[in-house]
DNA sequence: AATACATTATGTATAGTTTACGCGATAAAG
DNA sequence: CTTTATCGCGTAAACTATACATAATGTATT
């Protein structure tokens, strides 16, 4: 990896020139925000902690850091959740920046906000301080900074992309029975769906496998239980050609 | 709208704590890159200018500029896209942020990704310093900075989005064929479509405005004109759940 | 053990959409 | 006056989505 530090007296001169050039750009300081839904009791759930900004005292924010000198965007965000979830190789995803002047009472600071979905159950949180918990979307009015706002763009973000991609299994257990998958996209999604052409549109699609277990313990006749097939799914990722408006 | 100067030494200590706290931030510059496309020739084009930097000498970049101190982000690439091409109230969206650390030989230097889609004949380039120019997406093979990636990224995702929203109408003159559109289509989504299929498509959306008006100077059987029907889009954009994957 | 109840699992009929392709009409060019 | 290219309309078949029906299977209750 090539490195220019500008400290470097020996650097040729046309990098000696873009660096004075950049050192004379304003500059703001960036973050990363991660928006992290699980899936709990037939809600989705978003993970926040009380903000420890005095000017936000009591107010719930996003997971979030400084972006280091160095650290790429993305391993930023990885870092975030693997620093307070203890996950890491999940999904995550950009989905925009937010970089409103005022956005951040201390001065100018710009965030990326970063989409991640796992598993309520797959680990504990540990450690709650500052309240960091789960949360349900539904339930979340008010926010520190202008994270109300990025919550609900992920959300929006969320409902659409679950919808042209399976994404939803990474907040499954690994075993789930089809309504659990069906409670789980109503709730991201805010509609009910009929119950026997969301199975067979799922069936059609083959991207479960009957593992030939059924539920316990549930007050009813028990469903089968799936796993989600995601060999097949990256396979045969959708070819997509039509105009739809 | 509230400023928060840091300077100002009544500002309430928690302010001024925050404050504090960012300055300790390590910083990055911020700019916008645009990518402008258009379509002529029954190409999609893409506003490209010869790099200004010594480094990248000979080499084409996008259309950027620096993030003023208190600028907004979208605002400053409307900016952009305003003194370059003279345009405002068209097509402007974020699309990504590419922040690598060395993305940029002077420095780190994050960019914001915008894409823009123009009508190549509503405007001259009155100056084309530095070659500034239209370019052939297919066409370019290299570019300065991570500006190759930037365009991909924004090719991909307008052939995405021309499909869930008719954005091709800011690309072509406002009376056009339906083989205009339909060439349009073909160049953004690299395929060939039915032309007869797509006709139709068209006509049972009953978004185009038949003009009783026909193609002049055409070396074949002139075709209808249409305009685009932006109010009835405007009124019932599609409201959208079906899960396809 | 019989019954009520909730939920799973599968099916079917119908309407709507997409796709592939046929064909006559019309303008331009030789 | 024929050839050629494109326009504009049309249709049949395949596929997809939607609404609704009913039997089977488990738990809970009498």
């Amino acid at each position: 990896m090539k490195k220019h530090s500008g400290k470097n007296a020996h650097e040729p001169h046309e990098v000696k020139d873009a660096v004075k050039l950049v050192q004379s750009y304003p500059s703001a300081a960036i973050t990363v925000d991660c928006v992290i839904f699980g899936f709990e009791e037939n809600k989705l759930k978003v993970l926040l902690i009380k903000s420890d900004l005095e000017v936000y005292k009591g107010q719930y924010s996003l997971l979030g850091d400084i972006v280091q000198e160095n650290e790429d965007l993305d391993a930023a965000a990885y870092r975030v959740l693997k620093q307070r979830t203890g996950m890491n190789d999940v999904f995550l995803e950009q989905v925009k920046v937010f970089g409103n002047p005022d956005r951040h009472p201390g001065g100018r600071v710009i965030t990326i906000a970063y989409c991640s979905l796992l598993n309520i159950n797959h680990h504990e949180l540990k450690i709650h301080d500052n309240d960091l918990d789960w949360y349900s979307v539904n339930g979340i009015k008010t926010m520190a900074f202008d994270h109300m706002d990025i919550v609900d763009v992920c959300h929006k973000w969320l409902q659409k992309r679950i919808q042209e991609h399976p994404l939803g299994f990474n907040l499954l257990p690994e075993k789930f029975s089809l309504r659990e998958l069906q409670n789980l996209y109503e709730a991201i999604l805010g509609v009910s769906l009929d119950r026997r052409n969301f199975r067979k549109k799922f069936a059609s699609m083959d991207l479960l496998i009957d593992i030939n277990e059924m539920e316990q313990d549930v007050p009813h006749r028990p469903g089968k239980l799936y796993k989600f097939n995601f060999e097949k799914y990256a396979k045969n990722k959708r070819k997509w050609v039509g105009i739809d408006f």
